[in-house]
DNA sequence: AACTATTTATAAGA
DNA sequence: TTCTTATAAATAGTT
């Protein structure tokens, strides 16, 4: 908005790049800031860099803006990265929160609302989603799909390995030395296993209708 | 910045306030997608209007940003207070016994449960799962996105119909006799809308990998 | 929802 | 980086 119009697309030079994002970086958070101001409303505005860097403001406290989201949009939920430990005691902290705020309905309604969740990934309650919601929720069920699958692929390659010892095992111990064990070996490698990552980022795919945006 | 500059303060009028929250809404938004257009950078952007309203933009995933922040907060909390998630949890615990007698805690374990089942939908928590049990849940992934599949081929014809019709009217309005809305007609019948049943019952298929049985 | 007079944001250059 | 400045964009008040 300047010397000339630009063309909403990534900026090719880097150091370009950097210096708009700087400039810009700081026009939206005045904009944040004003917006909560003028309009009493409550703002929290995250930006990650390109390179990772972390920038935040909020109008009030970010942890609280963060945690009346969660809430709100319960379709949301938290993606687990760190051990089940640290998860589990998130898990619990968040109930946590909301048992803290001593209201027993909304407790009431976040179960209610997460087994309305569930029919809807059955596909039982769909009947009022809007063509963008089923889109979501397609998505949703194939991502979900997809991993359970290469989960399910992990499993079957970890058992035919153990099977293949075992099979090993037996017909050392039947004593046909080189030759049978070598056929066991050549069967295992040449006729099992396909490589389960490439197979399972195949399994998300082409699940739309064509006429499907 | 307008007519008039105006102070960063609360707008009295509760009217010119919601025109304005409208207004910097879709302004600050605007900001957000080209900041992360331009710029190459991850953005998430929550607003709560003055009356609890949840407005939310984000570049990707808002979960996967949010993620992203929570742990970068994390960090940042560690060095400063390295117990302190101990102490909630500990806390938490405390709280949990006290309310174990009475509706909370039933509550709490049905939300907790159905929280768990959602995740395993997802395909997020399925680590201990066995083999039957991922069956299980895929053929109930299969299922669950068959049907939501089928709906949005609903969804969709509904639309063309209504498109369709309309189409109709507005070429019967230009007094286009017989031949215009003919012509129409041969234009959807032809080239639209491939039978959602025969596509849905497609969708199921092709999911499992080689090796799964 | 539009319109516009102004204010603001900012792209490019220094 | 920071400042400058011409210009694009946003928007306050009006219709």
């Amino acid at each position: 908005m300047a010397r000339e119009k630009i063309q909403i697309k990534k900026i090719d030079n880097a150091t370009a790049r950097q210096v708009t994002f700087s400039k810009r970086r700081r026009g939206i958070f005045k904009k944040a800031e004003e917006l909560s101001v003028l309009c009493d409303a409550d703002v929290a505005l995250i930006i990650f860099s390109a390179t990772g860097k972390l920038f935040e403001y909020s109008s009030s406290s970010m942890k609280e803006i963060l945690e009346k989201h969660r809430v709100h949009s319960k379709n949301l939920e938290r993606v687990d990265q760190p051990s089940v430990e640290l998860q589990k005691t998130c898990k619990f902290l968040d109930y946590h929160m909301l048992l803290e705020n001593n209201n027993y309905s909304m407790l009431f309604k976040e179960a209610a609302e997460k087994s309305h969740l569930l029919r809807q990934m059955r596909g039982e309650e769909i009947h009022g989603l809007s063509l963008e919601e089923l889109q979501k929720l397609e998505r949703s069920l194939e991502v979900g799909l997809g991993r359970v699958i290469e989960k399910k692929g992990k499993l079957l390659m970890e058992e035919n390995e153990r099977l293949r010892q075992q099979v090993a095992e037996v017909s050392n111990a039947y004593g046909e030395e080189g030759q049978s064990s070598e056929s066991v070996n050549n069967i295992c490698n040449s006729s099992n296993a396909p490589p389960p990552e490439s197979e399972s980022s195949d399994t998300s795919l082409k699940l739309g209708l064509p006429y499907a945006g």
